[in-house]
Parts: C-alpha cells; sequence; structure tokens
DNA sequence: AAAGCTCTCTACCAATTGGTAGAGAGCTTT
DNA sequence: AAAGCTCTCTACCAATTGGTAGAGAGCTTT
C-alpha cells in the first residue's frame, strides 16, 4: 500500500470533517492544522473551499457507488434490499460522514442534491427498473416503482444515519443496538415489501 | 390577533432560518436584517447565539408538541400512525424549518439531541406504551414496540423531508407528488405495521 | 417631575474567515 | 548545470463573525 497523495489525503480528511460538522463547521485552517499542513497549501490543491466541496461530493458518490457495486446484480430484489442494508449500517458504523454528506443533499435549497444527481442518476435508474420488474412479476407488493424505491431510500439511511435521534429515545448506540436496529428494519421492510405468502 | 413581541419575532425568524440554511449558516447580523434590527438588539432579548439557538430548540418541541397532540390520544394505533404522517406532511409543506431544526438533531456529535430529549420524552413515552399495547393486543405486527417506533420516526421524517433527495431521483417536489408519497408511505407502513388480515 | 425600567441604537473590537502574492526548496527535464 | 515544474511555505488582507460598552428615547412607577 502506497502512500496517499496530500490531495488524497486532503479529500478524505475533507469528507469526515464536511460530513460530521458540516461545510460551514468546518474552515479551511482548522482543515490543515488536523493535516499538519497551512490553509494555503490546501488551497493550491484546490482552488477555493467550494472547489473542495465539490471534489468532496464526487469522492464520496464514487466512494457510495463503490460500496453498493458489491449488492447490486445479484441475487432477487430482497436480496438486493437486504445487501444495500447491510452496506449502509457498515458505513454508518465505519465511515458516518460518508452518510453524512449523502444527507446534507437533502437539506431545502441546497445545490448538493443536483451535483449528486448526475453522479448517481444511472445508479437510481438501473434500482428502478430492477423494482419495477420484480412488482410486475409479483415477487414485490406496491404500485409505483419510483415511489416505492423512495420510501426504502428514506427508510434505510433515515434509521442508519439518526443516531443522536436514537440516543434522545433511551436507546444508547452501540454495535449490539446497531445490530438490533438492523434486524429490526430487515424485518419491518420484509412484511412491507414481500408478498404474504413469502413471509 | 396582537402583533408578536420583538422577542417572538426573533424566535420565528430565527427558527426558519436555523432550520433551513443551518445555525451555522445564520449570521446574526443576517438575522437582524431580515427582522429590521440591528444585531445588538436579538443580544438584548438573547445575551447569545447559543441562547438563541436553545431557545429556538425549545420553541420548536413546543410546537411540534402541539401539531401533534391533536392525533395522539384519538382512535387506534393506526389512525395514530396516520394521523402524524399527515401532520408531518403538513409541516414539510408549511413549516419545512421545523422539521429541519429536529433533523438537526440527528446529526452525530450536535448536543441538540440532549435538549429535545428532555422536552419531547414524555410524549416518546407515551407512544411507546401505546405501540407496546396494540403489539400485546396484536393490532400491530412487531416485536419490539421502541425498535418499531424508531423505525416508524425514521421513515416518515425521512420521507417528508428529502425533498431535494426526491429532486435528485427525478421527482420534481409539487403538491401532487406530495400528495402521491403521502399515499405510498401510508400503503408501505400499513402493510408493514397491520396484521395481513386487516389489510 | 424625578427616577427607573425597557428597549434599540451607534460605536467599537478581537478573532476568524476565505483568499492572494509571491518566495523558495527540491525534484525532473533539457 | 540551467531551466522549469511541483509543492509548501510566510506574509498579508479585506470582510465577516459574535460580542461589549454605553448613549439615549420613550414609557411607567414613585
Amino acid at each position: 500500500m502506497s502512500e496517499p497523495t496530500t490531495r488524497q489525503r486532503i479529500l478524505d480528511t475533507a469528507l469526515d470533517s464536511f460530513g460530521t460538522r458540516g461545510v460551514d463547521g468546518t474552515s479551511l485552517d482548522a482543515l490543515a492544522r488536523e493535516l499538519g499542513l497551512r490553509k494555503q497549501s490546501i488551497l493550491y490543491h484546490f482552488k477555493s473551499k467550494n472547489t473542495l466541496f465539490e471534489a468532496v461530493l464526487d469522492e464520496a458518490a464514487d466512494r457510495f457507488i463503490d460500496e453498493l457495486s458489491t449488492v447490486v446484480d445479484r441475487g432477487d430484489v430482497w436480496q438486493q434490499v437486504e445487501g444495500t442494508v447491510r452496506v449502509v449500517f457498515r458505513l454508518a458504523v465505519q465511515r458516518p460522514a460518508l452518510l453524512g454528506i449523502l444527507r446534507e443533499a437533502s437539506r431545502p435549497g441546497s445545490t448538493v442534491a443536483v451535483q449528486l444527481s448526475g453522479r448517481l442518476g444511472g445508479h437510481i435508474e438501473a434500482a428502478q427498473s430492477s423494482l419495477e420488474q420484480a412488482l410486475d412479476e409479483g415477487q414485490v407488493v406496491g404500485e409505483n416503482a419510483r415511489l416505492l424505491l423512495f420510501s426504502l431510500y428514506s427508510t434505510i439511511m433515515g434509521v442508519a444515519t439518526e443516531v443522536e435521534v436514537l440516543r434522545a429515545m433511551g436507546i444508547e448506540p452501540s454495535l449490539r443496538t446497531l445490530a438490533e436496529r438492523r434486524a429490526e428494519l430487515l424485518r419491518f421492510l420484509r412484511v412491507a415489501l414481500l408478498p404474504v405468502e413469502a413471509n
């Protein structure tokens, strides 16, 4: 494993900071300090904070697609959903910032979504048509594939991400409760998605 | 309707700004400009930006509880879930910032959740025991009331809030698509929650 | 009418912000 | 060995940030 370039290190650290503290909550000085650099070195590699942010978005989209590529096109729809839940929950533990960046997109008025849609667009299309086929074949219960996909996405991301809400509800987040949450979510989705005879 | 006090006006405007642009993204100067005041007048009513933020959180919790109080303790569990979905979707249109503030709580490492949990704690307890009873009576399918409540919360908030994600998926947000989304969510939840014979 | 309270203002301030200019160290190419 | 390229640095900068000090207008209480 060769050591990463400075550019890659900046991208990595920025992703973590933007994803947890937010873009506004991350100053270039603080980022540079974390990297053992001066702010001006960051600005050499990325000509402005916004350019850096856009690069981080692309990076996040790539990583996310990469993670999901292992579960897409494998098995039936339910196995794909199951795999997605598994991946997202693993990310919630290993790289929460990655999901955090994706969530920034859902802020009203943000331009992030537009950026990301370009990157993720094709994958959304693929997921949708795969879901459509499953609906036609009666493998999955529902009416509109697009809206169903959206409900699925929101549910999975929501449950995986809202650690602090969970804490507010009196569930201390730990690996065990996370596993419990995942199991409950899978049960929930299974009942909602699969036809009666499959449950 | 008597005109609101300056303090209340500040609270209102701050809630909208904090909820959409975020706390970091809202400067006291910008807030004051919006209110037709000077920043120093804001600081007279709230001794610091953080104090204002805490007051806004309390306000948001109160409003949210207020909105939900119309659906709680009415009818069976399903009617309560349906009512909650209805309220949350109405808020997504009328006062998106209110949901935005609540969502800020789910950011990792935020202290917001701790604040809010004190305010919402009792209501969560009530919802949980009501769900527990429904589980016992077989009105609802599931295992753990607490985890089920959490899945429900995440799903409803997620679907109602992630407008930009929706846009990224090619669904232009409008009143009609919002109604469609709500209908789809209700169908989804209904299948997931209610026993087979009720569907 | 004097004293005090409520409220908004002007005048500042130190710290932090994103960003520019340009020096210079250390490689690689000619 | 000279020239050029890559990269990080020091030295600045104007704008913005949250916040303090305190003046003064206008009302209410004594």
